[in-house]
DNA sequence: TATGAATGAGTCTTCATTCAT
DNA sequence: GATGAATGAAGACTCATTCAT
């Protein structure tokens, strides 16, 4: 009575993935080689081990497919991303703000990555800007768990009661996202020198919001 | 017999602009409203008012045309940003930093729809990155005005001597890149809370960057 | 200066048809033996020994050539048809009438063909309506001969002066359809059995309205 | 252990209708409104709530079922237009015969829907026709009602005895066929018109065909 | 050199049919 | 028998590139 499994995710038994979920994971993994303009559904079909129709049984169209992948991608970078909060009070500011900077600018070169293809495909990226907003995904949810160290650090005492939380945060969002740009553009660029370049900025960061000595 | 020239700018006489040069004023204007991986080789053409073939005998395919008027559109960003840079001395830093950043955001506003293009299509950004190093082009160029004003002032006394100018341009072009990403990635963005968000980050750096009293 | 010529026409000289004109015979010629809804544009490319993109060049899709193809069978149908008209005096009115319903017949035999593709396809009969009447092309143009030959064939006291020509013609035009309905319809009809059909239907109609002693 | 009923007639216990009847009831009314070309298994499995694979349990193909759907329609029409059949000596002819004839045009709009799919499929037409053939279907089932009424009259002395009752037939179906395709053809005709045309039409058939003072 | 029609590989999408469950 | 996902051969259409004129 049930229909037959694709061969491409049938020997993984009746409780593996469903072929919507391996469609979505493969056109994931292409991303990572391939850029959005160049994707193109056979690709996606062979990559998957599948027929070329198989992709209209579960997506209205291409861009169903492909704005889901890209979904996925950004939740796992949101993920990611979440597990690199720092702690308030767990080592320096200096050492937490700066692995978190590392953290967060490879998070940004993927995305930098995601956004591309978005930026270059403009029916794409309003209909992805419309579902981030269904969830609570937008920018904010990045930016709110390191307003949250700051404020918990700047309550400890460990940064200037007068500094602007979401200024710093601004600041650490854009070193790191200069940063993950470079590397992005110019693949030939020297890894050392870029960390190096990111751990000067947020340390300028940190020297201006110590704690100064009331005047 | 001199060669023919073609129609659309056979009318400005012999000294008028060679028909390469009409094919790639075109074109950088075409991707002013057109994102790169919709712009067809007949919609340059028809733009330019040419028959379809003569791309060809100007450029060796596509691509070639394509990258040489994103090469025109970088130098213009870079032409437009060197007009921004502070001189030191006049007025404050703050309110120096806080215009350059303005303007540097609105830059880098373009910049990324054109580095957007260059990063769906890999092909197009490795010979772009190339030949913006062939020129003194590089990114390095454009940062290094802004180092030098901060270490002019640095030398004037209006900023902390221990202050690390180059971590200090990370910075600003961070946060100033990061609003001008904001505000491409969402067309609804609030114009005046950007502006705000990037003033309060400027404002952040500066007070961390002021000089302090010697312990 | 002047762009080559398609290789299927080109041997014809400069003066032979356009290759657009090539295109709409070559689909003319394929909708005599395939139906509307079975001729696909690679059969028409082959079939004008072109390639499958040319069609594009000359038409904006498929349906504008398909349908530009079907005017002109009609417009075919209805020179052949205008040949046919009768002219008052000559022969008797049995004979002329008789002559003209076999030649309307095979008329209609072959419109029926061009209007069962159109009744299939509504988009496309919408379209072939709007442009029939754009040109003097209606029905009432087919009908206009025949109801103009009656009413001289009246004048000249060969008809009976009560008969109503609009409606003699209905009859001959219905007569002549249901004969050819029947011969598309049943591929394997008895020509000659149709023929008489259509005779004794034609002198039914003949004795009807010939003149009558006044009472 | 029964074979299971489809989910779409299973609450209609063991003995309402066969699947293959709902299949083919569903086809049936889909085509009121879908032209045959466009007509897909799918739509008709959706329609049915049947799955997609079941219609090959019970037709070999999609052509099968349409075929046989086809003929019900057909069926449907035969009968709807035997009802319509003039009974001798009830009413006068002209009477009649007019009511007969709209009766009749409006039928063949009908079929010439029907005729126009069949027409635009060679190879459906050349089953629908053998098929018709095997019971007693044909087109002369359709001429004969009215070929016996007017000889009827004929014996009763309301038509003149010379009239030949076939080629009367003919007319009358001829006149009704052609105002019913116009009908069709042109969704903005004038109803009144058509009908008025019918009638004068039918009119002069019958004034031809009223008995004579003989000579 | 300019022209612009011709080329044809490649794109997304549809749909009748099959078949494991 | 019923299910409905899988299949893959088309179909219409696009577009960078070529080339006779």
């Amino acid at each position: 009575m049930a229909p037959r499994r694709a061969a491409a995710i049938g020997h993984l038994g009746d409780h593996g993935p469903t072929l919507s979920d391996h469609l979505l994971t493969t056109t994931d993994q292409l991303l990572e080689h391939t850029s959005l303009g160049a994707l193109t559904t056979r690709q996606i079909a062979r990559a998957a081990g599948v027929s070329d129709g198989v992709i209209y049984n579960h997506f209205p169209d291409k861009q169903a497919l492909v704005l889901q992948a890209l979904l996925r991608r950004y939740a796992r970078l949101v993920d990611r991303f979440e597990l690199a909060t720092p702690v308030a009070g767990e080592e320096s500011v200096i050492s937490q703000l700066q692995t978190f900077a590392h953290a967060l600018s490879d998070l940004e070169a993927d995305a930098l990555l995601l956004g591309a293809g978005l930026l270059a495909d403009p029916a794409l990226l309003e209909a992805f800007w419309t579902e981030i907003h269904r969830v609570p995904f937008g920018i904010g949810r990045l930016r709110q768990p390191l307003i949250d160290y700051l404020g918990a650090e700047r309550d400890r005492g460990m940064v200037d009661p007068s500094i602007d939380v979401e200024a710093v945060t601004t600041l650490v969002f854009g070193a790191s996202g200069i940063v993950a740009l470079t590397r992005r553009v110019n693949p030939h660029a020297d890894r050392a020198a870029l960390d190096a370049q990111l751990d000067a900025a947020i340390g300028t960061i940190v020297v201006g919001i110590e704690p100064r000595p009331t005047r």
